[in-house]
DNA sequence: GCGATCTAGTCTAAAAAAGAGACTATGGAG
DNA sequence: CTCCATAGTCTCTTTTTTAGACTAGATCGC
């Protein structure tokens, strides 16, 4: 078993580790891509349309990051016009099972939350 | 078991419902502010302090959204100074349920993801 | 042949969001 | 008497996001 370093518990402080994933897959989109791709290699356009309100200036950086992260991949073809295609990698593969439980939960709580934005509208 | 409502498959297309809660909890700071109330009840300038790199302004935002979609409750005593607590309802201790995995994955990655990050850089 | 169209992005200018810090009222410590 | 602490909000500045124009070269209609 390796040495556990003393982190006694989850800390939300600025300098653990977690942090930085979290930033990253906190940004709005990431999660939004990622969930669109779990079907299959997309293209560009394709992600675009299907996530739809996404500027192309956004899912682009955000595919950067993804890709940087190593969550997916980006295989250019040269052809014309260009069509470059984005998969997952196993890693982010293995993400989505998290990310699902995440959905899983937003999907049962969803109508709770509604309700809870209207009774707070009318106080 | 419950009967399956016709949900074919999880489409993160605009309109869907889980969307809004997605982008919600997907605010770079909600989760941080949950996990940060995990413990117990807190006050906001202790909030503030734990989080560490938020601002004030976006700790209030944050706060309010979560009060508003019924994640927290939040209690002031009529003192001086002021003191606000907050806490989590029943729902949001409930959400922390797959949010802990989610920081168990980014836990268990966080070195292969900034790995991935360096190989990048390098090329 | 000739222009329109498709692709994956990038660039720019304008709009929106976030950050930093001052400010509020009140009571207690020194 | 002066300073600190509390929970925010307000304003001003900086950063981020958006919308839309623009690119190149093959292919389509005509």
């Amino acid at each position: 078993m390796p040495a556990k370093r003393d982190e006694p518990k989850q800390q939300p402080g600025a300098g653990c580790p977690v942090r930085g994933v979290l930033d990253r897959i906190g940004d709005q989109w990431s999660l939004l891509t990622l969930a669109a791709l779990e079907e299959g290699k997309k293209r560009f356009n394709e992600l675009l349309r299907e996530i739809g309100d996404i500027s192309k200036q956004m899912l682009s950086k955000t595919l950067k990051h993804l890709e940087q992260d190593g969550f997916i991949r980006r295989t250019v073809y040269p052809e014309v016009p260009p069509r470059v295609e984005y998969e997952l990698t196993e890693m982010g593969r293995s993400f989505l099972v998290p990310m699902k439980a995440l959905i899983g939960w937003a999907d049962r709580n969803h109508a709770a939350i509604k309700s809870a934005r209207q009774r707070y509208e009318t106080v």
